[in-house]
DNA sequence: ATTAGCACTCCCGACGTGTGAGTGCTAACC
DNA sequence: GGTTAGCACTCACACGTCGGGAGTGCTAAT
């Protein structure tokens, strides 16, 4: 923090890492001295690495173990000494004949998003499906289910559909329906869902003021649903590679992190930070997280969206010792790769 | 199977099956003396367990352990032995509660029931949401979102909601589509997706000749998601609990099922013919399992749909350790539960 | 400043042992 | 003949001991 660290021991500290990353068990000085070509014998390291661990960069396990990078040293690590490490021809091949097969439904691609991540990365990975909140209403439909109830759906310029049962007192026809989707149509395309109280509310009662309960309802339940219907929107998998992983293989030290999968509030509004600023890919390790949960975890996140408004995110979690170079990478380019997508979608100018 | 078990007999067989499930410790003769009054010596119980255990209903882990049901004796303790343990007052009260909060779509029940059922049960849930396979379309929407790209939204009796994203050829306009909507619903309202590809086709071709292969592809496109949406529809909750069971407490035990778990195929191949079939509740036991990876477990599913049509299945999945009576009650009230909410929304007479 | 040498620490697996739970068998009992 | 008491036997498991090995920190020499 204080002084710059010398060339010399910033190597220290990447073979270090870079060594426990890929073998997961703590390295001694010789390990170093005789793999990472430093040109030094291992006494020299020894005295590296006694200085690294009072600043705090390194720690030891045991006495008589060797250091393994603490959440310091990774951050250290992550910053500013890390390899670039970009994803390879064959994976990228990969990614977009998936991508190419989803292109149906903007579900379909979240999954696939969170499912080619987990595969790739041997992580668990998470993606946040997009959020209704700020988007561009292009449809509303009514539709009868039952004599009291009927089914409101609604579509979003990037193709979302949400849609919500709505419980009525008076039975309504066909065609009532229909011309009050009408007149809503009219009234709402190209307005967001949160500009739907004020004005809009009024001047639409005004057009079809037979029903102004129902339709005080139905913005009620509308703009209840968008809050709330945002926690059906976490995708996790590979869960089991996180498993696999040498720290959980005692479940009790997984089951914090797993809890933490299980709730999609919580990882809702962990990611949902990430997913609004655009900041980039982000890198959250260990300790930094609020959540004691995730104290034993590192995430690798990164938000999407279409031209430049952020409307989800996608992530990879795994222990603190993960392969940062590999998530980095691969989170980046699938957030950038989903953002394409969802941007070729998204521009279709509200003519006519 | 060849002669009738003696009732004492019996009555030793459920005493083990009992202690053990509440225990997961092999149970000895002693205990069962103690704990369970069938007024005989320890000696007399070893007695009937080896007759047992020559029988295949119990083995032995060790030589000097004592005895636990074999999956052979666990089948028996489920069709004759088990004593009926229904739901609790406050149990019931709880999911009526959950269930009221939830009606705003299908979505959320089907989340809800998954969750309810994994909490409630301590191991893990499986919901296999409805099939749209045999519903019957209330409304066809088509909305433009990019110059190239149309959704297509498909809403059913039952209130689900399917959408796709249709590529097409030719730009059209808003009042292009909203024509062929207005011609697709009067001729598709009322019949199945299935239905779709044969005759009506011709007809709605007839109708707007304008746009033939934009039909084509549609209707393609709609049958070829209907087939891969039900991969989409499997909700799993309470993997953490399952995880917390001791059988499962050395992560090697535990990856064959949760890699089942974590594969929608797998797990709708395997539910999906408990949710055609109206046989009720249904409980498959370790080695009765097709799939290699599920012989350490037991499944306990119950179909359910509106009016007697199953159109999906709710179950719960843990070790063949399990607490069958709880589960089956439980799966059993779920799914009856589901079934009646299902038939509430579906019974709007297609009027006018 | 770097390095060789060395004593020291601590984890880990192997081994032996005792204990306790539970069995199977045999012989007595009703 | 079914039931029971008694007893020897068998394992799994927990516990303590004991080297071996890896790695360190310190000191003194280069």
């Amino acid at each position: 923090m204080a002084d710059a660290m010398g060339q010399r021991k910033q190597a220290v500290l990447r073979a270090v890492t870079d060594d426990y990353i890929s073998t997961a068990e703590p390295v001694g000085s010789r390990t170093i001295a005789r793999k990472y070509g430093l040109g030094v014998s291992p006494a020299t390291i020894r005295n590296e690495m006694a200085d690294l661990e009072e600043e705090g960069y390194l720690e030891q396990p045991h006495a008589s173990a060797g250091r393994i990078p603490s959440d310091k040293g990774y951050r250290f690590y992550v910053d500013s000494l890390m390899l670039e490490k970009p994803i390879s021809k064959s994976e990228e091949v990969r990614i977009r004949k998936e991508y190419q097969r989803r292109r149906d439904s903007i579900i379909s691609l979240i999954r696939a998003t969170a499912r080619v991540l987990g595969e790739m990365s041997q992580y668990a990975s998470v993606v946040i499906g997009p959020t209704v909140k700020g988007a561009e209403i292009r449809h509303i439909q009514l539709v009868p289910l039952s004599s009291d109830t009927v089914l409101v759906v609604v579509v979003t310029n990037s193709g979302l559909v949400e849609h919500r049962v709505l419980t009525i007192e008076h039975a309504m026809s066909l065609s009532d329906l229909d011309r009050i989707s009408w007149v809503l149509n009219n009234k709402l395309r190209g307005s967001t869902l949160s500009d739907m109280r004020g004005r809009l509310l009024k001047e639409i009662q005004a057009e079809v003021s037979a029903y102004t309960s129902f339709l005080e309802n139905m913005f009620e339940l509308l703009i209840g649903a968008m809050r709330t219907s945002d926690t059906e929107k976490v995708h996790v998998e590979g869960v089991m590679q996180l498993l696999a992983q040498p720290e959980f293989r005692e479940i009790e030290k997984a089951r914090p992190v797993l809890e933490f999968l299980e709730s999609d509030e919580l990882v809702l509004r962990e990611l949902s930070a990430s997913a609004r600023a655009s900041r980039g890919t982000e890198v959250t390790i260990g300790s930094e997280h609020a959540l004691e949960e995730l104290r034993n975890c590192s995430i690798v996140s990164a938000p999407y969206g279409p031209g430049g408004q952020m409307v989800g995110a996608v992530a990879v979690i795994g222990p603190t010792r993960m392969d940062y170079a590999m998530a980095t990478a691969l989170v980046g380019y699938m957030a950038e790769q989903l953002s394409e997508l969802l941007t070729r979608l998204d521009w279709y100018k509200s003519a006519e």
